[in-house]
DNA sequence: TCCATTGTACCGAACGATTGGTATATTGGA
DNA sequence: TCCAATATACCAATCGTTCGGTACAATGGA
């Protein structure tokens, strides 16, 4: 049964699009305004602290997306292989291809942090927690786990900030293809 | 001989920090003022054209930077392994431990590309052709060396991103010290 | 069934503050 | 006497924000 998205639920995707593209601080009002199709003033309807409300908005949105898209099948049940292809695919979408940046990365520059204290690396914690569970059930002991999943998440980070410097997503998808193999294998 | 270096110099530098600490949009002219000791007036009669002057300024002299800390130690003489050695204490004093964000990834954020048109992708290439380079000497086939080269920035570039997210070093200080054997050993 | 009331969704216009930027004047060392 | 360097004063534009208000649907007592 189709959930019906309220208007609302339509303007955080497409707020949130606009911070992944612009960052924080250049993503004015006017450009949310625009990108969301209201009036500034009607921004203020939805989010009575303004931007801030607006980018905690964002975030949490970017973090249902992400334990949807990656959390989410590395941690649940059914053959490891196919839920690695999952994450993979769950990437690839989230980060349409390597085109969309990471939040991760865009709300620890400027004025971000101060409207979104903690998001980022919560985030970040959530996808080091979620790849050390995998190494470890791969057969990695719990410390080398540890440090997989750190170079898992610098791998993600890494591609989407070399994709973007090099106006190609070929870094990006390169980096999807040899993740399960360094979650997967023994000696690094 | 030490060079004297001009109010200009101080200036630049400054700047630099600054863009690397906010970002382009963040880094008002208010911060730049403050930053430097300069006033308006002083920053528009060494940057006739305003903040896209500084952010070229500040971009050239982090390419400096970056070529005499990382590049030339290693498309230099000498030892393989001396000059990676080299080449990790000059990428951890220019990231100043992973404390100090990345231009590459700074400068691909917001109104920052259409100040300083193409310089993120410049220095990332450099980058890469210098890695490049170095694990062609080590014995790597061409193909393999220029993924590993590309492996080698996005470690550089996501570890960076990690460490301003969970607000500790750690990280990039681990890739620091995998970054040796990632560019010599075989088989990655 | 009527209609006053309330709530939701939205907007145009304006707010004060700050943005990046300029014009003109003054200073001070070579 | 230059002229680089800095100060003072200002500008239009845009920033994030707030105000006063409209349109419309839902509610509920008489």
């Amino acid at each position: 049964m189709p959930v019906i998205k309220s208007s609302r639920d339509e303007a955080v995707d497409a707020i949130m699009r606009e911070f992944r593209k612009f960052g924080y601080d250049a993503a004015s009002l006017s450009r949310l305004s625009a990108a969301t199709g209201l009036g500034k003033s009607s921004l203020y309807h939805y989010f009575p602290n303004g931007k801030e409300d607006m980018a905690k908005a964002a975030g949490a949105r970017a973090v249902e997306l992400v334990v949807e898209a990656v959390i989410e099948p590395l941690t649940g049940e059914g053959d490891l292989k196919a839920r690695l292809n999952k994450t993979t695919t769950g990437l690839s979408k989230f980060y349409n291809g390597g085109k969309s940046s990471c939040l991760v990365d865009l709300f620890t520059i400027g004025e971000a942090e101060a409207a979104t204290p903690g998001l980022a690396k919560a985030m970040a914690e959530a996808l080091l927690r979620a790849f050390a569970g995998v190494a470890e059930e791969a057969g990695h002991p719990k410390k080398d786990a540890k440090n997989i999943a750190e170079r898992a998440v610098i791998e993600i980070e890494g591609a989407l900030v070399l994709a973007r410097a090099l106006g190609s997503t070929r870094p990006f998808q390169r980096m999807l293809a040899r993740l399960p193999e360094l979650l997967l294998e023994d000696g690094g």
